[in-house]
DNA sequence: TCTAAAACCTATAGTGACTACAGATTCAAG
DNA sequence: CTTGAATCTGTAGTCACTATAGGTTTTAGA
């Protein structure tokens, strides 16, 4: 297939981008204006035309966002590779520190599950407009042993 | 200590009320705007006073952020409470829903450590400008045995 | 070739749960 | 009575998007 002016189309519009790599138009315009993605050339009318090596940024970034990067680690992550200088070092550093964010999420959301369910088998469940947990939630006394987080 | 009209204040000013509870005082503001905390009575120079049930209210409010209740959760279980009209069962479901949820994070986010743990050990952390994690998330092709959500 | 619908465009506002300012006022201590 | 801390209101910023409005371009079908 041709254009009008007969250059060849291997290029992606925004919506063909989006189902490829599963990101929302949206996104991927909001990527754009935070500097994620670079400008994209346009349509004559003005409509954003995608290469095979933005594609594979995209990619880089839903991946990397899968596994729970901030667009600010990134664009830390981009800036690397984009400079061409990034040692494997660089990298490993960054993943293994995410690691340890996340590592420190489960600890705190394993206590987290233990105390929502001792509390709830506190409960026995009845009708009655008295429960245990609104109790120790509202008792002051009681307000050590319970910091999940500090 | 008596104010000039003779008033004992047994009363917290905005200040006292974020130290006793450990809440910021503009977050201590932001309930009071989200409907969380009721409008509480002023000194006559406009300044906030709260009394001790204000107290007891924002510690059950902080407690259950603590917990992870989102404030839409924490407005419901007051609304319970509020209305006087609560039973154990209600809030005990409540409770158990959040669990699942808090379960349901856990279990994602233990696949997320174990992806990112298994990748840096891919990485020899060489000073060289080469890193199998850049390539991995690169790679369009390997774009299946990622997905840690959904 | 025309037309209708789908896709796209920009710009703005909303989400959740706050935090951070600016500029004015009030309060408590010395 | 003065000073400085605390408080007041109102607004904007954070993160990572999502949603909407109102307009233009592109594409597929008749």
């Amino acid at each position: 297939m041709e254009t009008r002016k007969g250059t060849l189309r291997r290029e992606l519009t925004i919506g063909g981008l989006s189902k490829a790599t599963g990101v929302n138009v949206e996104t991927i315009r909001y990527y754009e204006k935070e500097g994620l993605l670079p400008d994209p050339p346009r349509s004559e009318g003005g409509h954003r035309l995608y290469s095979a090596a933005q594609l594979k940024r995209l990619f880089f970034i839903r991946r990397s966002r899968e596994l729970g990067f901030t667009l600010n680690q990134i664009r830390g992550l981009l800036e690397l590779v984009d400079g061409e200088t990034y040692t494997c070092a660089e990298v490993k550093a960054m993943t293994l520190d995410h690691a340890e964010d996340v590592k420190r999420k489960i600890v705190d959301l394993r206590k987290l599950e233990k105390v929502l369910r001792v509390m709830a088998a506190e409960c026995d469940g009845g009708e009655i407009p008295v429960c245990p947990i609104i109790d120790v939630l509202f008792d002051i006394s009681n307000s050590k042993g319970f910091r999940v987080r500090d």
